[in-house]
DNA sequence: CCATTGAGGTCCATATGATGGACCAAAGAT
DNA sequence: ATCTTTGGTCCATCATATGGACCTCAATGG
């Protein structure tokens, strides 16, 4: 596989460093609330003082900062810096915000972006819609593996076939473990339904009465770029509207797409 | 001095994760035209085969990520996702970016946000004036010394005596060669006049005929969050138009600083 | 067309620096 | 007043990062 001229050997090694990043990515996820040195510990794997070294170098470099009241650890400045500065080629979020207003706008349901983050999918920014009734089982941050949840199931089934067991295969374990109510073959019968229909559908696999929609978000060389979602209880979610509510999500990722085509020319 | 209960003893070490994140702020702070393994090695300081394997771990958690047509290095996708997670603690970009386009409109210069990072001011979005004669001495990921350039400079007047100097103290050898235009009693001087005149100059230090006007945006706690600019060239400039820039600027500090008071309460 | 230069990438013996069990301190909880 | 939970740290041991030497490819130039 791959990689052209140069022998990709080994020079493995690093470790720390690896075990530095996924804390930082743990620490994260949890953005919202502050993550808790025990926490971290649980799960990360890592043992006290091993965390606590690793969560120091990430305070020296700005990635994350503690809160000295509660002690909890937050993202810092310099992530918010470098994030910054990479929405320059991944600017997905700010591509999207507008379409994302324009969903909510028009459907008055809760709708997301997400974006691939290896196995998973990641949801980077939610808008709430108008009506009264909304589902939270979606916050920005939160994760699931690539397959779960209507954006992530759009993104899974723009993968080719290959690709998709190669995911499937990696979060086999998550899966069986924390995802009960899905199987790989449920997965499977939605990826071919996705592709029937031109959308994803989530039908409450999370949580009942808890459906969504989703489209993915192509990069111009074939590459998936991440998904719009929107989320609404069941009774918003029939099969008469969902075709219409597709609609409204593909014109929105077009737009979105013919952003991404002329920011990479 | 300080933290309070803990005894913050030493627990010093992950040296590789400091080089690592090191090599993060680099890349990043280069990421538009993407970094060189040969300048990174020599910027850093490190040898090759250690910087490789610290950018090969940044890659492999997709902080970074590398184009294989061209060999460099450009920030990756997760570092735009973290950021986009830490924008909900440090959105001072998203917090700013009305005013830099009401200032920008208004008075037909480029604007700009830049945060403080660490004993440096970064840019984090430059807002295109409609002038035809611009000056380009500013993109965003530029770092200067706090004091250098206007922004900067009115973050560095915002902070208390003692900490300037600190950070003076800090910057000196940068200082000394390499802004040899400025002295350190040279930003001393400039000091004084930015709390005198309540908004920070610079009359083309940097770059002879690129002036800029700044003001510093504080957070409630009295913290620096960091500063607006305006750039022009020197005849846009004149005594009589900073008064009025700085009015301006002074209202859009006012707006950003109230959301911030909103965002923390 | 074959040096030569320079850039990207890697190997592996050595010794530096990370590891984690044991421990201490503070703050609730009973 | 004692127990438990959570945050934080020390230091002897050994795993792991280090960097000089080396390889390969592409471009320059004689």
């Amino acid at each position: 596989m791959d990689d052209a001229q140069f022998s990709t050997g080994d020079l493995s090694g690093a470790q720390s460093v690896d075990r530095a990043l996924r804390l930082l990515a743990l620490v994260g996820r949890e953005a919202e609330r502050g993550a808790q040195l025990s926490d971290i510990v649980e799960e990360s794997g890592l043992n006290k003082p091993t965390a606590r070294r690793l969560l120091l170098a990430l305070m020296r470099a700005g990635l994350i900062e503690q809160e000295t009241r509660t002690r909890r650890y937050y993202l810092g400045e310099e992530a918010y810096v470098l994030g910054t500065l990479a929405s320059r080629r991944h600017g997905l979020l700010e591509l999207s915000l507008e379409s994302l207003r324009n969903l909510s706008e028009a459907t008055m349901d809760t709708s997301f972006v997400s974006a691939r983050r290896g196995n998973y999918a990641v949801c980077l920014h939610r808008e709430e819609g108008t009506y009264p009734v909304r589902t939270h089982a979606l916050q920005a941050g939160n994760q699931h593996p690539l397959g779960i949840g209507a954006g992530s199931l759009a993104m899974l089934a723009a993968l080719d076939d290959s690709e998709i067991e190669r995911v499937l295969a990696a979060n086999r374990k998550v899966l069986e473990t924390q995802y009960a109510s899905y199987s790989m073959d449920q997965i499977r019968d939605d990826i071919a339904r996705t592709r029937d229909q031109g959308y994803a559908l989530n039908p409450g696999r999370i949580f009942a009465g808890s459906w969504g929609i989703g489209a993915a978000i192509m990069f111009p060389d074939g590459r998936v770029a991440g998904a719009l979602s929107i989320a609404a209880i069941d009774s918003r979610m029939t099969a008469e509207r969902q075709p219409e509510l597709a609609r409204c999500m593909r014109i929105e990722v077009d737009r979105i797409e013919g952003s991404l085509r002329k920011m990479w020319s």
